[in-house]
RNA sequence: GGGCGGUUAGCUCAGCGGUAGAGCGCCUGCCUUACACGCAGGAUGUCAUUGGUUCGAAUCCAGUACCGCCCACCA
């Protein structure tokens, strides 16, 4: 068979993607005897690309698939894609913008056309991205949240929590984005802080015997104040409180009012109401019953109120009205202050709060139980410390503004009847009024994308219908996701769920960090630091990046993703490619069969119980979504103990094939057996090489190896003995190449190497392993014999052994003396060390037995390793005196 | 203002109660017929700081100093 000496990804990585959805092989099957494992994908946006992010939530999720799968489990991971409201509304009307139109030109029903052809053309896009990840979804259940069936879903839900009281239609405050023209939730305004100026107006009396100095920092919203409040318990102005003022600019008469939210501290203790443009003089004014005065419209340009400044907009007034304050000698001060501001999270416009018709979710009745659920256990967060944000927001909730005033999205199922004002909330479109007969309104307003979200793990199993999908699915096993979208969809799936399923949506969260760039920094398009993944793929591999992202998947942590890096793990699964590529040539075309625990060697041994640790090791570290162990575990094992060791080990039975035919035969059925376990095992990480491999092992109707077994530990392996032995083997080897860089000698040169072991087991370790401790340190000969003390040689002392390589006449002396003078001291350090602790009596009476004997352990070997160097530095001069 | 996290080798980070680790980088040699995306050898750390608990602390506790992040209606 010829193997290429590289592997080269792209070819391997389209023909297996196509073959394993060809084959169905991820298919859910509800029907079948395993038991189930589910998980719904974190759907991204349908107009977006794929970015590193993305990359890293999905790979993380396809490793628990593809382990899962391969483990006998009935896995649905579950595909689709989010409508986005805004985003995708917005991207549809940028690009109209390009053709000088609105939406508004459009009219809604051709707007929205449009956006589904804009779906149609572009939203296969990240779906494809998906699938070039290797994603082992089951695209026969892939889900849109504006389907039909979601569609369904998102009313049903709605009419419920209407029914129920827990929707409610209210006048109320919000956050109001001037660009998106419409009503935004407050996780949808992201404070920032924005150096501004406070402001010191003063406010005389309407009879002219007082005034009063109040702080803002938004005077032009002045036009809108109904009151100055004060601290009730304010001295400075106890007396003014019930009496008027008069608003500058505007002349109109307002009240003193005292109100204890007022901060006396700040500013000058005298606060300017101003119900319809700020959120906590909105609550002031509901309690004092003030009118609500609007000053700035739906695109923060100044009303009708602000006189001859209507029309500005809110910046241009801002300055004009200060302009003015201070032209009438009413503006006593100006200081700079940096204060938080909330802006739209898309489009980064200042936030304007305006007094609309919103409709709302009545959160706390659902938070309790979502509370309760994770504080039972009922859902785990991974890293448990998440649980403490996630009790934080659920805690301090508010009710949630879910209409929004786009297109794109899901109508709210509301309809009014103007003439006699009944309002209709149904699942199904309405004939007409109930009460009149009239025709009926459908509500403007659509659904914050995210509601369809927060219904996302039942609604895809088929909701409200009871589906068997339901049924066996849900809840979903794990949920893999952000922290920055705890509080958008994790908090809101968990009261969805309990709240129409009576049961949590998945039993665990396992929530990842933020890829972040080579220094730490975020990664952003303003910064131009972002990476695109499908470059990354294409320059490394896609087995190299999900790799990459799995073994830096450290729990609570972010991820650096530095390119050096990234090729490491492509030269690693070039290591791997090349390490399968010697098994497969050494075993040509005759398949050995299963190896024979009576024929095994000693490093067979070795290196099948080294293997039946670390499958072990994975398992339990992907139990616990520790990606960065299971994969690092893999990774060692694989370059270290198979590459570096075990290879190189049985070279020697190989080559001498012809001499002892069962040795070699064993050899390569362990080989084969190692090779086969390692692939299977590093499959969920590295599908697409891992599965070239596999179809290349020799044998017949071997299957897809995304669905073959993944292994288990067989126990019977893991042989301490074997492990001890080749652990001393190792120490002498690297003894033995050490002193033959230290002692410069010539790469090339085979050497003869005399070993003097200190116990009978090193003898017979040496004796039976000189083949191989020979082939991996260039030697002509290994062999056991007492070291004479004036022969010119390189020497070292390992753990159990002394080691002398003769060298007549090319060694220097002085040279040799000093490396072992040098060696000698740092063993005596270290010995002082250790015999500190061990006259200790509080430690000895105190520690664990294991632990003092360990100590005592390590303590003997110190000290016959530095009579060993002792001797070999004595033997040296031996040498050097004639 | 509240909450959460970080500070370990030149860089990016693991480790979180019993001899300081990885990858990359660095230094020395090697094209040893699986692999130069390689092989072998090597150097490198008062584990931020101060105190405490402990036989023993990078690891637990408390304080301090810097760095992040999230939430929040002091105008």
């Amino acid at each position: 068979m010829e193997i290429p000496k590289e592997y080269l990804p792209h070819e391997s990585e389209d023909r297996w993607t196509a073959a394993w959805e060809s084959a169905a092989l991820f298919r859910a099957d509800p029907g079948g005897a395993k038991a189930p494992f589910c998980m719904v994908i974190p759907p991204p946006n349908v107009t977006g690309n794929l970015h590193i992010g993305h990359v890293l939530v999905y790979t993380l999720h396809d490793v628990v698939a593809r382990w899962r799968r391969m483990q006998g489990r009935d896995v649905l991971w579950l595909p689709g894609t989010d409508h986005a409201g805004i985003a995708t509304q917005m991207v549809v009307e940028r690009e109209l913008a390009k053709e000088g139109k609105s939406r508004h030109d459009l009219g809604r029903e051709a707007f929205v056309e449009r956006v589904w052809e804009w779906k149609k053309r572009y939203g296969g896009r990240i779906v494809e991205q998906l699938r070039r990840l290797g994603a082992s979804v089951d695209w026969s259940r892939e889900r849109f949240t504006l389907d039909d069936g979601l569609s369904r879903a998102v009313r049903s839900v709605f009419v419920r929590l209407y029914q129920q009281g827990l929707i409610y239609r209210d006048r109320y405050i919000v956050n109001w984005c001037p660009r998106c023209h419409t009503a935004l939730s407050d996780l949808e305004t992201v404070h920032e802080p924005v150096p501004g100026k406070l402001y010191l107006v003063r406010y005389p009396s309407a009879d002219g015997s007082f005034s009063i100095a109040v702080a803002t920092t938004r005077p032009e919203t002045m036009f809108g104040d109904v009151a100055v409040a004060v601290h009730p318990d304010d001295e400075r102005y106890r007396d003014r409180v019930g009496k008027q003022v008069l608003l500058p600019l505007a002349d109109r008469p307002i009240p003193v009012i005292a109100d204890a939210f007022v901060e006396r501290e700040f500013g000058t203790g005298a606060v300017k109401i101003t119900p319809a443009h700020d959120p906590n003089d909105f609550e002031a004014g509901r309690r004092h019953g003030l009118p609500e005065v609007v000053a700035i419209d739906t695109s923060a340009r100044m009303t009708a109120e602000a006189g001859d400044l209507a029309g500005l907009d809110r910046f241009e007034a801002r300055a004009r009205t200060v302009e003015r304050l201070e032209a009438r000698g009413l503006l006593l001060g100006v200081r700079e202050h940096e204060h938080a501001v909330g802006h739209c999270q898309r489009c980064g416009t200042m936030i304007e709060p305006l007094v609309s018709h919103q409709w709302f979710v009545k959160i706390a009745p659902l938070a309790e139980p979502a509370i309760a659920a994770v504080e039972r256990g009922d859902t785990r967060f991974v890293p448990e410390t998440w649980a403490k944000t996630y009790f934080e927001w659920m805690r301090n909730i508010h009710d949630w503004c879910i209409s929004r005033q786009l297109w794109w999205g899901h109508r709210i199922p509301a309809w009014y009847c103007d003439p006699c004002g009944t309002v209709v909330v149904a699942e199904s479109d309405p004939e007409g009024c109930e009460g009149c007969g009239g025709p009926l309104r459908q509500d403007d307003d659509v659904l914050d994308t995210w509601f369809s979200s927060a219904l996302w793990p039942f609604s895809t199993l088929g909701w409200p219908d009871d589906t068997e999908d339901l049924r066996r699915y849900y809840p979903t096993d794990v949920l893999i996701t952000g922290f920055d979208i705890i509080f958008f969809w994790v908090a809101r799936m968990m009261m969805m769920g309990l709240k129409f399923r009576d049961e949590v949506p998945f039993r665990e969260v396992y929530i990842h960090g933020l890829v972040r760039d080579a220094r730490g920094q975020k990664m952003s398009k303003s910064k131009g630091n972002t990476i695109d993944p499908q470059e990354l793929q294409g320059r490394y591999g896609t087995d190299a990046v999900r790799l990459t992202m799995a073994i830096l998947a450290a729990p609570g942590n972010d991820i650096p993703l530095a390119p050096e890096r990234m090729e490491g793990y492509r030269a690693f699964c070039n290591k791997l490619w090349n390490a399968s590529r010697f098994v497969l040539m050494r075993l040509g075309d005759a398949p050995p069969g299963a190896w024979s625990r009576e024929r095994l060697s000693l490093v067979d041994r070795w290196i099948l119980s080294r293997l039946d640790r670390v499958v072990g090791d994975v398992a339990r570290a992907l139990e616990e979504y520790r990606f960065d162990r299971a994969a690092d575990a893999l990774y060692h094992f694989v370059w270290g103990d198979f590459c570096d060791w075990y290879i190189e080990l049985v070279k020697p039975d190989l080559a001498a094939g012809d001499a002892d035919p069962a040795r070699a035969e064993t050899a390569r059925a362990v080989l084969l057996d190692v090779l086969s376990t390692v692939l299977r095992a590093m499959h969920p990480f590295v599908p697409f090489l891992t599965e070239e491999l596999w179809q290349k092992l020799p044998g017949d109707s071997r299957g897809y190896l995304a669905v073959a077994s993944w292994p288990v530990s067989r126990g019977g392996d893991v042989d301490p003995e074997a492990e001890s032995a080749v652990g001393m083997l190792q120490e002498l080897v690297v003894k033995i190449r050490n002193l033959r860089a230290e002692t410069r000698i010539d790469p090339a040169r085979a050497v003869e190497v005399v070993i003097a072991p200190a116990d009978e087991a090193g003898r017979r370790l040496v004796g039976e392993e000189s083949a191989r401790i020979a082939s991996l340190v260039r030697a002509s000969t290994v062999r056991c014999a007492a070291l004479e003390p004036g022969a010119v040689a390189a020497r070292g002392v390992a753990r159990g052994f002394e080691i002398a390589i003769p060298l007549e006449g090319v060694l220097d002396i002085e040279l040799e003396r000093a490396r072992l003078a040098k060696e000698l001291s740092k063993i005596e350090s270290e010995l002082e060390a250790r015999s500190r602790k061990l006259d200790n009596p509080s430690f000895l009476e105190r520690a664990p037995r294991e632990v003092v004997d360990k100590e005592r352990v390590l303590h003997g070997e110190l000290l016959e390793k530095r009579s060993g160097v002792r001797r070999t530095l004595a033997a040296l001069s031996g040498g050097q005196a004639p």
